[in-house]
Parts: C-alpha cells; sequence; structure tokens
DNA sequence: ATCAATATTTAGGTTGTGCTAAATAATTTT
DNA sequence: AAAATTATTTAGCACAACCTAAATATTGAT
C-alpha cells in the first residue's frame, strides 16, 4: 500500500510510542509526538483505521494491526538504512542525520532500499545503536546495557544511546565518545552515580544522567 | 527560498522548456509537459508568479525571473547528482533512475548535495550525459554531436541520448551501447540514413533513428 | 474585419492535512 | 456519586493542489 509521508510519519509514531508503552496508544500521546493538535491526530487515525493499518476505538486510543506494524517497521528500516549512509559514506556526524533521514525515508523504491543496503554492506544497525528492521520485518536484538549498570573495572563498547538529542551527542563527541568507542569503568561514585571511565587513552568524568543514556555492549 | 515538491516540478518543467523553444512558455504546454490540465498550470504559475520566480502576463504565458532559473538550476543539479549515485554506486541501469531521482531531487538540505557531490567525485554530467550544473549555476557544455551527423571512419565516445525512454536505453543496452562507449562509423548508407558501426571489437547494425538520438562526442 | 477554432482563465468543487472552538466522554477529586 | 478536571471528538474553517465546466481572450482563416 502506497502512503503519504504524513501517514508513515504516524505509523512511525504510534509504533514507537507503543515500543516504549507496551499499552495502546492515546490520542494526546500521539499529537504530542508528532507537535500536532488532538484534533489532527484524530483525523488521520480514523484514516489509518479505514485502511485496516490500526485498531482505533473512540476515545479509547488505537494499536497497530499486523499490517500496520509491517508497515511501521518498513520505514524505520528505510530510515536507519539511510542514516548509515549518510554516516559512513557522506561522513556526517550522527547528530546530524535525523532530520535528512527523516526525508529520504519517504522516497517509494523498495529496489532503491534493496541497493542500498547491499550497497552498505547489509548493516545490523544504524549510527545510533538502533536495530535496522530487515525486509521481512525481523529485529536483531543488541545485548546492550546502560552504561550506569556497569560495575567498577567492567567496560564495554558504545553502541547507542537513549537520548539522540543533538545537544546530547555534540556533548559525547567533545568528550570522544561515539559509536564503536570502548568505555572502561574506572571509578563508580554511590553518592551521586557519577563515574570516571576510561575512553580510548583517557580518563573522563561523566554523570549519572550521561551514564544512564549511553548504551554499552559488555565484553 | 524553500518550495514544495509541486512547485519544484514546475520550476524544472518550465526551465527545460524555455531551452527547448527559446521562447515563453504557453500554459498549454506546461500543462502537457506536467500531465495536468491547463488550469491547474494556471494557478501555480500565479503562485510561482506571486514568488517572483517567473513573470506571469495573462494569455501571453511565463518566463522565468533569474532568481527562479537559479532555482530551477539547482533542482536539475540535484536531480542529476542523485542519478550518478544510483547508477554509479547502486548500480542502477540508467533507464530505472529517473523516477527515483524525481523524489530524491525534492529532499531539502544543502549540506546533503554538497557532500553527495564530493563522493560522486564532482562528476560534471549525469549517466545520460546531461550537465551537471553547478552549484552556482553554471554548466559545462560538451562539444557532443549527434551520431547521425558523423561520417564514415569518424568515431567517437557516446555521452549521451536525446530520447531517453526506456524502450530506447534498453534497446542501446542490448547493442552493448552505454555512456563512454566507443563507437566509429565504418559504413553509412545514404539511401535511408542507417549505419553500421563498430562498437568495442563487434560491427552493429542501427537505423537513422537511432543515429539521431545518440550522442557522442568527437575524439 | 469577422467568424471559427484554439488557448487561457475563472468559478466553483474535491481531497488531504492541518487548525480552533465547542461539545462530549472518561477520569480524578472531593 | 456528583463535580471538576482532563482527554477526546466533532464541527467548521483554511490552504495546496488538483479537477470540470463555463466564460473570455487570442489567433488563424476566410
Amino acid at each position: 500500500m502506497k502512503l503519504s509521508p504524513s501517514e508513515e510519519n504516524y505509523l512511525k509514531a504510534i509504533y514507537h510510542l507503543e515500543q516504549a508503552s507496551d499499552t495502546g496508544v492515546t490520542t494526546n500521546a500521539l499529537a504530542q509526538r508528532m507537535e500536532t493538535k488532538p484534533s489532527s491526530a484524530t483525523d488521520m487515525v480514523k484514516r489509518l483505521a479505514e485502511k485496516e493499518l490500526l485498531h482505533y476505538v473512540r476515545y479509547r486510543g488505537v494499536t497497530l494491526t499486523n499490517e500496520g506494524t509491517k508497515s511501521a517497521l518498513q520505514i524505520i528500516r528505510k530510515h536507519r538504512l539511510w542514516q548509515v549512509f549518510l554516516v559512513e559514506k557522506l561522513h556526517f556526524h550522527w547528530d546530524q542525520v535525523a532530520e535528512i533521514a527523516e526525508q529520504l525515508e519517504h522516497v517509494h523504491s523498495e529496489e532503491l532500499i534493496a541497493r542500498l543496503e547491499r550497497f552498505l554492506g547489509e548493516p545490523d544497525f544504524d549510527p545510533h545503536g538502533e536495530p535496522i528492521p530487515s525486509k521481512d520485518g525481523t529485529i536483531k536484538q543488541t545485548a546492550k546495557k546502560l552504561l550506569a549498570e556497569l560495575k567498577k573495572n567492567q567496560g564495554g563498547v558504545c553502541v547507542g544511546v537513549k537520548e539522540s538529542s543533538p545537544e546530547f551527542l555534540q556533548y559525547l563527541d567533545k568528550k570522544n565518545i561515539t559509536i564503536g568507542t570502548k568505555i572502561k569503568v574506572l571509578g563508580k561514585e554511590f553518592f551521586d552515580g557519577s563515574m570516571v571511565i576510561l575512553v580510548g587513552k583517557d580518563q573522563s568524568f561523566i554523570s549519572k544522567k550521561t551514564a544512564e543514556n549511553l548504551y554499552v555492549q559488555t565484553l
């Protein structure tokens, strides 16, 4: 089914909200996520229900149908593949790619995505460490943990972030932390959860908040 | 100025019609090119005139302003760079890229295009041999001739096509002719303009019609 | 120069996607 | 459980981009 960019964006948003909350998605939450008014969300939700991409019960919110979930995963797949392209091939910084990928993901062509995937070497994860759904909708899960969960002397490789605001990504950059960076916990402060860590060959101090937004794959 | 995909497509069409005819562009011609109704073309033309991208005189047609021409060239630039990407990097065949490039060209990001251009090695021509406008709107001109203009024993390199229908491009493919293919005229039939040519190491017979739609750069 | 044919515009409708304001349902507080 | 608060929907409007049908301007033929 060919969907409009707007319809695709709503599907994506609903999928992510479902993942985050495990319950049905309310109109309000959806409107907030889409930065629009609840009335607009209602309009769209009705149209997507009409297309059987989601179940909608008035005043009760929505859940994606199997079809809807499949569609959402395909859009996320495109988004993440384009992000890999932008970072790996065009050497964008990982905090600059979201906006552009958001446009590229709406280009309609199965063939394009298949070839792009091959060109990129069939990556499993995007530059933020998020898994890239396969063509049939399966997702590889990482054994990723929050850095905050590591104990003293444990180490890991940075595989992604929880919050991906430009500010946070730029802050990480200043600390020389990016996807693939090896990190070891040298010390952990009980009092405020802050850590002293080893990044490459340098020591660095990070707050609890930072440690709670950085995913690592333990070694 | 940020334009909608539709506005961009109209600008592109007007630019091409201007190039082809050297006169102002009529509403009818524009509507035909856009595969829409004249009334729709009128609507759009008014909006573009409002934005000072073209001069519009009722019942008299339009001409692009300097601003409009600049915009059109930027869109053409994007289109052709994406076509290079699709053919060179993703190994699409040159008859499959137009439709996808038409979508990609509407992605808004200066930075993206700058980086794409660098990634592609700053090409001067697209896979159909059409020149790629530079960032400032200048166009490299080829010394290209129609194959039909060559005399016996003259040779050249295929640099593009006049008609770029999938049928014609596929036909050329069957004859092993693509951008960069060396061609030499072995014989030319006065009667019907047909030719016997050397393509690589093999002889090939082509009609006048084919020879009139194939551009070569003479050696 | 007038008339017929053609080109173009205007008027008014449709669809998709947004909005605000008002109405209604659901939830929370008391 | 009723009232107050919050969430959601409905009604009605707006804009971009299309459409058809009718009106008007231009062009070409006589």
